[in-house]
DNA sequence: CATGAATGAGTCTTCATTCAT
DNA sequence: TATGAATGAAGACTCATTCAT
């Protein structure tokens, strides 16, 4: 019978979770120090160290949240009564990629930058991320399920080979937005479609 | 000052970048330590010292020769005799990739990796990024220009623009390959291929 | 303030102590955490120091008891009406200490010797462990003028500068058992009979 | 080849070793931080764990320096040319350890003591601890097959089960004269010789 | 009274960099 | 020029204690 209710509890961890993603955005994980996340979130180290067993736990819950949410949208878009495009399907990834980036978190696809960075060192975060990548490209395959169905893919290929070119144009947009000025959907989607011509 | 000593200069400065890149590969930028360095290479600290200003200075040397050479093929292939295709251009990159993974120096893709974590928080590596990522955007433009000449890539399109998914199929292949067990270059071609089509 | 509400505080601080020696029996003083000796007591941490001012008030709490009650049996001995020899009553004193070790609040032999250590560097654990190291002296000191008054012991020799020895007897048998395999009560007492002779 | 010479670091090792000392003589092992002992050997953090691995290992090296020591003059009774008594080989033990509470390192016989509190709960120091008295009391048992030898001891009973009561009587005698006040080395001498009587 | 979440000063330890030899 | 011992600021984490509920 907790003192304090758990939803409280969850708030907290929000908290101290959005507080340490800022600091990652900013900082990247290795120069995001618990110093910085505990100013941030307002809190004590103690409090801190009461909601994560420590740094490497809240990396794993800021990785987890941080490639999360990039693919809500395939399953939507697998399931629904609109036909279903490859540009289509992609132009509704990018714009939640858009949006995440203006986020109050600070970006979410600068944090899944760094958690791949991550990934390719620390084998818990690698687990989280590989996780993620699988659940990606099977929405992806959905995505390409219904296309095909709809009539605007060719019979031919197999769906998840194809998912895993879908994802890489999604991370790409991702990756190029951050490092180059001048990406935009539009262009971007207008190279993807002309590709497919 | 004579020949020899300048040449000893660059071997020397080799024999301590090439340790470097070995500790990121296993470390990460952050992890990997000035003390790993010398260890590795064989030198002293003062000797690395009189080679690289500090750690960022050969943080800036690693990501610069990490990104680099992945696209080296991409000029050979425009300026080539054979046809160009799509996938026969993206299959001599990502062959290319697949060397480099198994490379001395631990992995450059890995390396890479490291490096796009560390652009989206340091401007001077991000410039660095910036500046490869331009590049090979540009290679794969003259690439595509060449397949189009060739009658393997429909008229119309903006060249930049599909570059730029081009780029996204190949590092997304890079980052999958690091992260997923079973990415190999031929279902992912397949994959690509089939897209087309 | 009625009774039982006494006998209910009186098994409380008990309860507290007895978590609190588990832990420095396993611990030592200064690993014995204050989480550690709610958690075993199964109290919260304001219950705890409603009973104990603090962890200073604990640790001495923890010493009273710990190095108490080695030395109850030699009051009886010298009060009592069977003949009393040296080796005779240090076997008594021993078997006690033996009994002691296999403890259920783990082992006050072991406590006693943290109390020692602690009162190396606190002038308030020193007065506790001063006070019972007099008592417990002037106890043998006692016993040896009834194993005198027996003929057991000869006439000369001052009989509390004697007692020191066989203070020393026995606590060295506690150090040797804690920290020795293979140390008995037999052996130990066959040596020092032998040692008499 | 070593640009420091091997006596350099033996030296500075032992800076440290003495500073350290110093700190636990006043404060115990876990009240001695390693702060302090920085700042008495007049060193920076970086040297100090240059020449130690952390707190636990000197730790270890202040126990093994603490307890040795203590027993160096038993080897030389056995094997010199005078007649050995056991008050007098006692004497000449004592009269070491009273030395050695007054000595510049602050009094090895304290430390000791805080060497058999660690030892009752960190595995390595009890290892420590028990070699140094299983070497002890070899000693002693050469003492004392010197003095049966020279027929100050009777010819029953074995050396090994009596040399751990001499044991316990050196070591109750250095507790006791910490602990408390009025302990000098004559009186404690005759106690034990009244006991023999 | 009881609870246990929160506090924050204090610990140990690391590591980029320098500089006397 | 080369060495590597020394530096010390900065980082992660702990834990005795309090106090709002």
């Amino acid at each position: 019978m907790p003192r304090v209710t758990e939803e409280h509890r969850t708030a907290r961890r929000d908290q101290i979770l959005s507080a340490a993603m800022r600091c990652v955005a900013r900082d990247g994980f290795h120069k995001m120090t618990m110093a910085n996340v505990i100013a941030e979130s307002g809190l004590s180290a103690g409090a801190v160290y009461g909601y994560f067993k420590g740094k490497n736990d809240l990396i794993q819950a800021i990785a987890r949240r941080a490639v999360g949410g990039f693919a809500a949208d395939l399953d939507t878009l697998a399931d629904g009564d609109d036909q279903v495009t490859l540009p289509g399907a992609l132009e509704v990834v990018l714009a939640r990629a858009r949006g995440l980036t203006a986020d109050s978190e600070g970006g979410l696809p600068r944090i899944a930058i760094h958690a791949w960075s991550e990934a390719a060192r620390d084998d818990e975060v690698k687990e989280i991320v590989r996780t993620n990548i699988d659940s990606i490209i099977k929405s992806w395959a959905r995505v390409l399920a219904r296309a095909r169905a709809d009539g605007n893919l060719g019979p031919d290929g197999d769906l998840d080979q194809m998912a895993r070119s879908m994802y890489s144009l999604m991370i790409g947009f991702a990756l190029q937005g951050l490092i180059l000025d001048d990406v935009d959907e539009e262009s971007y989607l207008a190279g993807f479609t002309a590709l497919l011509a």
